[in-house]
DNA sequence: TAGATTGTTAATCGATTAACAATC
DNA sequence: TAGATTGTTAATCGATTAACAATC
């Protein structure tokens, strides 16, 4: 490893030795990490924190305090010997690296139970982004207001393909029953998204170049469970 | 590595060459990804699929092709070169390795949405997991049914230590308000509880020897979409 | 000053990847 | 047979950990 390249994986910047912070491409783990610091930092902030240490960005996070070290020293010197990283601070300067400024536009899929805790999350706002419609096939829930600001109502399933393009969508969130996230996530292909979140536990079909997630609260509790319970 | 060594982390066994396949200890990042073959063979069953190969595996789960047949190598030859590995055979196999034999006692903290999108999991049921009591502290919720078999109701937040005792609980979930959950979270600690899933944003203070896992759906997306908004 | 914590190096460990013989 | 896929090795890369000087 050269002079200054920041630990991040570093396939772009090569051989300058000195690499503009910020403008590099973050590797996969760099960044899921960084947003992990980001939730703590924005949680500690609410409750009055004005410095954390490594240690204790490790406690929550479960990531070892020497990686926090570096993975933050990689882009600067944000803390203080002996006391810490401001917490305002270092907000400031991860948002900057995740360049969290851009509004992305989230369309949710299923008002169900699990799709209304994720459309009542206030997290979204908080991070820039915004869901922007809530489709459900079920009658009974058309126009139903949904989520914390008031301003969403149950759409029926249809046109979607108008609904990504005027409101600029550019991920697809799957809250639906298993045995409908296919049908979906086939519309939303065709409608042009290429990020689909599927809360579901089907196995889905997407072309090429188009990204599916999979993960649910039930399943994410069970995985863990693995670790803990031996 | 030595001869027959599960590649597992290896940190018992050591020097006696051949080890036990099932018997030795896990380590955490084989657990976790065994833990989500057996999510995706589970699906592939239901889908009356009879064979499946590591990279279909890897598609689903995102985890390397070779690091999959790694895995499971280390535990015998499960596969059939040319065809792949046999859906029912390799998920009696990681059931097997896993020990997902065992029945786990879940109580679970809050019936809002998010909730009761957990409680009417099927998830848990398939996997010998059983949520045994639901609480929540909203009068006008008590004595509701909740989850999918009829057999549970909502409780009041009254009684945890007893309710962990008889009922025989290892781990409480809190999708609780993040306001509520440090309280909730103190209390199943008083009662003896070691394992907290923490579904709110609240970053919990417990004593050493308790684990907490937090993550919750709306986060794991915020995170994830850092990846793929770049 | 004394204590605490960062920034950084070095060593080790685990994961990823490419490659390919074995074999179904 | 020919094609496909496993099981396995070797090389590389990223994460973890210990250690500690720098310094707040």
């Amino acid at each position: 490893m050269t002079l200054k390249e920041p630990y991040a994986g570093g396939r772009s910047g090569g051989a300058l030795g000195v690499v503009d912070p910020g403008l590099d491409r973050l590797s996969l783990g760099v960044a899921a990490r960084l947003s992990r610091y980001l939730q703590v930092l924005t949680q500690a902030r609410k409750m009055g924190r004005e410095t954390i240490s490594s240690q204790e960005l490790a406690d929550y996070t479960h990531v070892n305090s020497t990686q926090i070290r570096r993975d933050l020293s990689g882009f600067g010197k944000f803390g203080k010997r002996g006391v810490g990283y401001n917490v305002d601070a270092l907000l400031s300067e991860i948002r900057r690296i995740l360049r969290t400024s851009g509004q992305h536009n989230i369309a949710l899929f299923g008002a169900g139970h699990l799709g209304q805790a994720i459309a009542g999350s206030d997290i979204f706002a908080e991070h820039g982004f915004r869901v922007v419609a809530v489709f459900d096939s079920d009658p009974a829930k058309l126009g139903e207001p949904i989520g914390s600001d008031g301003t969403l109502h149950v759409r029926p399933y249809t046109g979607i393909a108008e609904v990504v393009e005027q409101e600029g969508v550019v991920v697809g969130v799957l809250a639906v029953p298993t045995a409908a996230a296919q049908e979906v996530a086939g519309d939303l292909v065709a409608a042009g998204v290429r990020i689909i979140f599927n809360y579901s536990e089907a196995l889905l079909q997407v072309p090429p170049g188009v990204t599916v997630h999979t993960s649910s609260p039930a399943v994410d509790l069970l995985h863990a469970l693995y670790f803990y319970l031996t």
